[in-house]
DNA sequence: GTGCCGCTAAACAGAC
DNA sequence: GGTCTGTTTAGCGGCA
């Protein structure tokens, strides 16, 4: 009777039941598993991971296909065996069928909506189940009330076929009439609370719309609903619309919402539901109120008209005036069956746009959390590199915010991230491995930090309060060789800290004080008396003495390097995830300038590659083979300047750093007048 | 254990 | 007198 669609499967299951057995059977009993390896790796273990959570999405799409062939049969056999409701009228079976109906398919979730819940989401056995027990009973009450609404139509044809021979009865030409608008509200209540439903699983996590993509065709839902609960849907529905509305003083011509909400159901249904019945003119009942606020406040000013043009979804016509465009909007745009059906979609472009932005909050406040929360972490094991770390276990970190974010305790068994986020997110155990190291590692592998370093990280830096991993030393010679006369005054050095890094616009006592500090110990800065005072240069030749000997012979170290790039890899690849299933096409890698974490990993690859390589030039049994990094990454052998000419070679990246395309917006922002105000 | 290094804090002096 | 700038010293922690 049914056969199981895996390839490897011959079962052929007698019953449903022994089929849903059979496919779970697969999905929980991946093949990987059924034969045992001899070597057991992560890689196979995401093999067999991956295996598995392919074989739970086959399962439930067979599942859903099978529970839609058994209801087109059951429905069938109903047509056959005469089930049907005992006031229908089987004389007419092939009735004219209203557009509302024709959307009123049997699938409340078309199969590829189904396979996009399945290809974005593994569902646990039991979110199966529910989602399936959901599937099965809406489609059942869909079949119900479509024969209900068949059944209406047929009365309805009926009388007006009584009443072209008998003549007017008004009484039950009305009764006609209001049933049909109870139909049809319940219709509109069956829409909204399968936007609901859609909705609700849109906040499970198991289904994603792409924005601007009317993915879900306006499916009536029918399930059984209470009047209350419908009024409470639809406003929740509806408000966010509204208060959008209110706060961007942006008042939209569809007040059809609005409308709603404020008018008792009544005026609501007839308002909505017949508007053939009720013409425009009743629009201008109510929104003309809206809009003649809006008109008043500003004159010629519409939402939906710009340049001449109407802005409803799909129009774009041609209104030489504002007054032939509300002509046009209310000729072409009335409240109808089409009109109503855009508003859904464009309310639903609108929420699915709010949930990404509320998505991204949540996992930006997440990321952010994450980084100041460590500080109330134990010390980890031995971390590689100090990119966010440092900020938590120096103490002018912790005095610098002490408002702070809210220390969420965060265990790797805790992740802040939502679950909903996908399968690749920054997981804490990924971020869990930088640690608390106070060494700046440009200083220490003597690797001085480019622009390029910085620039490349630069909104990130500029953003996020995380310190910076270069030491004070490395950050005033990178300041003072990016100004154009390779010379700043301290408070320009100041000015320069405070805009590049967020974490310098705190406890600036602190911090300055470090660099003046600095710029009195270290002999590679050189004061200079000037025209308009002291200005402080950079010898290269001694800030390359400075401890030229390096991390030679330290296979902690290498080890530190490795597992740090064993973070960076991750890092990325959470980014690139997070871009992909955001549909942000612009940043689909990490290599095509990327701002944020993207070139914030890949910098720290490169100062890796320049420690590895120093590393690897002082050290023939550091076991390059090993290295993930050359594995992953080639390696650019770039020799340690010890020229001061080739010591400028991080200065040449200055300028093609910053005239690179990629860095424009970093130009501009060194354009900006320096702004005082930060602290 | 020792020395080096980076960071923080503080004191002090001179200039504005 | 207050602020800024520059110098110096001390202490601490991490690391080799």
């Amino acid at each position: 009777m049914f056969q199981c669609a895996f390839s490897s499967s011959v079962l052929q299951p007698h019953s449903t039941s022994c089929l849903f057995k059979h496919l779970f059977y697969h999905s929980a009993t991946p093949a990987s598993q059924k034969q045992p390896e001899p070597i057991y790796s992560k890689k196979t273990e995401i093999q067999r991971q991956t295996v598995r959570a392919h074989s739970v999405k086959l399962f439930i799409f067979s599942a859903l296909q099978v529970a839609r062939q058994l209801l087109l049969q059951q429905q069938q056999q109903q047509q056959v065996s005469g089930l049907k409701s005992p006031k229908r009228n089987d004389k007419q079976p092939a009735l004219q069928v209203p557009v509302s109906v024709a959307m009123m398919t049997p699938q409340v979730i078309t199969p590829q909506q189904m396979q996009q819940i399945l290809q974005q989401q593994v569902l646990s056995p039991q979110q199966l189940q529910v989602l399936l027990q959901q599937q099965q009973a809406l489609m059942l009450q869909q079949q119900q009330l479509q024969e209900f609404y068949k059944k209406q139509q047929e009365q309805l044809q009926l009388q007006l076929l009584q009443q072209q021979h008998a003549g007017k009865q008004p009484k039950e030409q009305q009764q006609v009439a209001t049933q049909q608008l109870a139909f049809q509200q319940q219709l509109l209540q069956m829409q909204q609370l399968q936007q609901q439903h859609l909705l609700s699983l849109q906040r499970q996590g198991l289904l994603t719309i792409q924005p601007g993509q009317p993915a879900l065709p306006l499916q009536p839902l029918a399930q059984g609903m209470i009047p209350t609960e419908l009024q409470q849907l639809w406003k929740e529905v509806t408000s966010a619309h509204s208060a959008e509305e209110t706060a961007g003083s942006n008042h939209s011509s569809l007040d059809l919402t609005t409308t709603c909400v404020s008018s008792s159901a009544p005026s609501k249904t007839s308002l909505i539901m017949n508007p053939h019945a009720s013409t425009n003119g009743q629009l201008s009942v109510h929104t003309p109120k809206r809009e003649s606020l809006s008109h008043e406040e500003h004159p010629h000013s519409h939402p939906l008209y710009g340049h001449g043009v109407c802005k409803w979804p799909g129009c774009e016509a041609v209104c030489e005036d504002f007054q032939s465009f509300l002509k046009h909007l209310n000729s072409e745009h009335a409240l109808d069956d089409r009109s109503t059906a855009q508003c859904r979609v464009q309310m639903q472009v609108v929420q699915q746009l709010e949930l990404q932005l509320a998505k991204d909050k949540e996992r930006l406040q997440a990321m952010m959390t994450h980084l100041h929360v460590k500080s109330t972490e134990p010390k980890a094991a031995p971390q590689p590199l100090n990119l966010v770390s440092s900020v938590t276990l120096s103490k002018s970190a912790s005095e610098a915010s002490p408002q702070s974010l809210p220390h969420t305790p965060t265990t790797p068994t805790a992740p802040i991230t939502p679950v909903t986020q996908g399968p690749s997110v920054i997981t804490t155990t990924s971020m869990h491995t930088v640690g608390p190291i106070r060494r700046r590692y440009s200083d220490k592998y003597n690797v001085p930090i480019s622009s390029a370093d910085i620039a490349q990280n630069q909104e990130f830096y500029k953003n996020a309060e995380v310190r910076p991993p270069f030491t004070y030393a490395s950050l005033i010679r990178q300041a003072i060789l990016e100004s154009p006369e390779k010379q700043l005054t301290l408070n320009e050095i100041y000015n320069w800290f405070t805009r590049m890094f967020a974490y310098f616009r705190r406890n600036a006592a602190t911090w300055k004080n470090a660099v003046r500090h600095n710029l009195s110990l270290h002999k590679c800065f050189v004061r200079v008396e000037n025209v308009k005072g002291a200005v402080w240069t950079v010898d290269e030749v001694e800030f390359q003495k400075r401890r030229p000997q390096k991390i030679s012979g330290n296979p902690s170290l290498i080890k530190n390097m490795q597992s740090s790039h064993a973070y960076c890899t991750p890092l990325n690849a959470a980014l690139q995830a997070s871009m992909a299933e955001n549909s942000i096409p612009l940043y689909t890698t990490a290599s095509m300038g990327n701002p944020t974490l993207g070139n914030l990993a890949s910098a720290i690859r490169e100062e890796l590659n320049g420690a590895m390589e120093h590393t690897n030039s002082n050290e023939s049994d550091s076991s390059p083979g090993r290295s993930p990094m050359q594995a992953v990454h080639p390696v650019h052998v770039k020799e340690e300047p010890l020229d001061p000419e080739e010591a400028e070679g991080p200065l040449s990246l200055v300028t093609t750093a910053n005239h690179s395309p990629d860095f424009d917006h970093d130009r501009d922002y060194e354009d900006e007048p320096v702004n005082e105000d930060m602290e």
